[in-house]
DNA sequence: GTCTATAGCCAGATAGAC
DNA sequence: GTCTATCTGGCTATAGAC
């Protein structure tokens, strides 16, 4: 084994890491299971990443840059509406049917922590929303959409692409559905979300 | 202070219980902040309730007893499908907003805990979707709402009014919203949500 | 850079007085 | 039924050999 710092051990620790914290949330989490996943052993975790608080802001922050764009999509591009719409439900519910548990994660550690979170939303990783918000309320304004407040239709969108996965277990208790007819069901959501927001929004 | 097995006390560290373990989560509660709050001390929760696990779950029942009926409304009542969704929309939210860590506590820990929170949506205390679901099929069979799978519908309906509350950090973190405006956005939901998905069935 | 061994602390749980 | 004191185990973190 090398004797240089190893970028090939850090980066095993990190990806493991992402793996049990986002299965196990920051309290539940134990040093030891991400020690014996990645095949080493627990000094070697605080070795690369000090203590656990910091190994988790790692891996959160890796998370939190991964989930981002996904939202500025939406927010910042200039194309028409319904368009952005379109290709943010594909792209959104693919990527996260991809990623079962990132939008769990991202959402569980923003509710039990509140202080910390937020300097993820305050800085440069923030999505910012007010390109979509002025192109929603000039939409309003031509008449070509029912008044409705920037917010609202973004929380809507939200809300309809984010929710099943951040509630999945519940979901599929609820509906009575196994795993493989929630991943059906979400592959016809990329068109059917879309499709019902158009449908709402009509004059 | 009574000398039988007190009523009072049990229901006090029970309604603490619930207040700690919605807003930590059962991995983050400690034992000792219940007791604390309670102005009592730890033997005393393990007199009661003997350890850490039957408290969570005497808690997560009581809170998910509290939560299923509000499904239920919709689920099971015969009314018209527009009226039911009125009035859920209308008492699910004035509900959450003055318990808002109930969502969020039973969809982390649903997430968290599959094995253990299945046993809760097998019981009595599952809403059961036939009737709404049989109403939902006759609807689309009449030709008064577009096709659409129960399922997709009544997914689209809790995505609506439940995610503001599950995602409650994160969605006043991109949006730019402090707690004042989060509550009058939800306000504004209770007409909103049934609204626009009235629009969107409109053949 | 990676390991073993262990220190030190914290939280859940119990014993036993009142 | 309620308290104080204490045990015990588990988990984070460090010391130190290789």
């Amino acid at each position: 084994m090398s004797k240089e710092k190893n970028q090939q051990t850090e980066e095993r620790i990190l990806e493991t890491a992402i793996e049990v914290f986002q299965e196990r949330g920051m309290a539940a989490t134990r040093m030891q299971e991400i020690a014996d996943r990645a095949g080493i052993n627990k000094a070697l975790l605080h070795y690369y990443f000090r203590n656990k608080q910091l190994l988790f802001e790692a891996v959160f922050s890796k998370c939190f840059m991964q989930f981002a764009p996904k939202v500025s999509n939406i927010f910042q591009s200039e194309e028409p509406l319904f368009d952005k719409l379109n290709s943010f439900a594909e792209e959104y519910i693919t990527y996260m049917l991809n990623n079962r548990f990132l939008v769990p994660f991202i959402v569980q550690e923003m509710n039990s922590n509140s202080e910390f979170a937020f300097r993820f939303l305050e800085n440069t990783y923030r999505p910012d929303p007010t390109v979509i918000s002025s192109q929603i309320k000039a939409e309003v304004e031509a008449g070509n959409i029912i008044p409705i407040h920037p917010k609202q239709l973004l929380l809507t969108i939200f809300s309809l692409v984010a929710f099943p996965f951040a509630a999945q277990v519940l979901i599929k208790g609820l509906l009575k559905m196994d795993d493989e007819e929630f991943i059906t069901l979400m592959n016809e959501r990329k068109k059917l979300i879309p499709e019902m927001i158009k449908n709402a929004l009509k004059p």
